[in-house]
DNA sequence: GCGTAACCCTACGCACGAGTAGGTATGCTC
DNA sequence: GAGCATACCTACTCGTGCGTAGGGTTACGC
């Protein structure tokens, strides 16, 4: 009794990609703990058993899909990458990269900042991952100092820089909640905040409290 | 057989400050979901139906750790105002009690930002929050554009003050996860970024991007 | 000294959701 | 067209943790 089954059976690797869509956009909308495999299966067409079968246990799907939306990100920002140009230039590509990014995967940013921040065993994952980009602002600050032939100490500029990257996650999640909002104008938004008080950085003022 | 009771009896009030001390304790530590109200009424030294009766459903008890930690941190702040001081005095102020409550109440400031972020119920309420801090520091720097007879779109200045707003909560992250970071520096180091970056914004002097 | 209200407990019901056992159908290779 | 790997399913088990039922004990007013 031949019944035509309700719907193609698919290659692994193509069913591999619904599902991680499928759990991408539930663990945005639901957080970690409150999505249910059952659901993210569901959603994906599919039952459960082959969600265990190809992407592992729930913690072992969501670091997939961090994995996966990690990379893309990366990758979306290093293509804006021109190692040479000035540090203005450079960052101002880097943040339209970026802003353009979470525009165009809205959930994928949700899952990957507003989740994994909060829940012990993904912190680690996503501290890595800020790491890598105070790194890169961090390096890029001391670079355009070092051209100046000025110095600062290294942790200072490690906090500022955490301060810029934290700025920007902000206005990503701005952007993430206002659908209708422009990612170019958003990243020069952020652009007018970080370089205009970088450069004031970069030229050796700083600012000192008060003797009170 | 009157077996003295291991811990003694006391009044409704002083017990409810105990829970929500653990409550902040365990939600701070595991996040939202993963805390159990057992572990919460095992560290309040209590049993767990006490904690039902007093404090409710284990929604309705985060929301009450939300409430207490949040006016907690509202009144520092408030506590260091000062209407009449020049933007960048009144900005110091405010950022130096923030950072020192944080540096205080490391756990009331995870349980507040770090965990209510994600969760759909509790998004709001924290959503709220911000938006007063957002409005306060656009607020503050509306007045001084004004003082200088310049203006600026009031979109623009929101997305400024979220900026500036996000970066602060990003230096509080940092000074929470850094227990012997000194929460004083801390602030003298966002106020290099925040205020060199937006006395430049007061002066009218605006980022443009390349026209590639 | 006695009633009553406030404080506090042990021990459960019950739902929900992670993960699995055990089997069926389909297409590909030789 | 037989064999075999791959895709796929239904239908469970079982732990965990929320919320409660149904009591006991201490203090306090009168």
């Amino acid at each position: 009794m031949s019944t035509v089954p309700a719907f193609k059976r698919l290659p692994r690797a193509v069913r591999e990609q619904q599902m991680l869509d499928a759990a991408v956009k539930v663990f945005s909308r639901r957080g970690f703990h409150a999505a249910s495999m059952d659901e993210i299966a569901e959603d994906a067409g599919i039952s459960k058993p082959m969600v265990y079968a190809y992407l592992g246990t729930k913690e072992e799907l969501f670091v997939a899909c961090l994995h996966r939306e990690g990379t893309r990100m990366m990758q979306a920002i290093a293509g804006a990458a021109a190692p040479d140009l000035p540090a203005d230039e450079r960052l101002w590509r880097g943040l339209r990269a970026f802003f353009g990014f979470v525009g165009a995967h809205r959930d994928g940013w949700a899952v990957l900042y507003r989740q994994a921040r909060g829940e012990q065993p993904f912190a680690g994952e996503l501290a890595t991952m800020r790491a890598r980009l105070v790194d890169v602002v961090a390096g890029m600050l001391d670079h355009a100092l070092r051209a100046e032939g000025r110095e600062i100490a290294a942790l200072d500029l490690e906090v500022v820089a955490y301060a810029l990257v934290g700025a920007t996650e902000s206005l990503a999640d701005w952007l993430a909640d206002h659908p209708d909002a422009d990612p170019e104008k958003t990243a020069t938004r952020m652009m007018n905040v970080a370089w205009l008080g970088a450069a004031q950085l970069l030229h050796g003022v700083t600012w000192r409290p008060p003797v009170d």
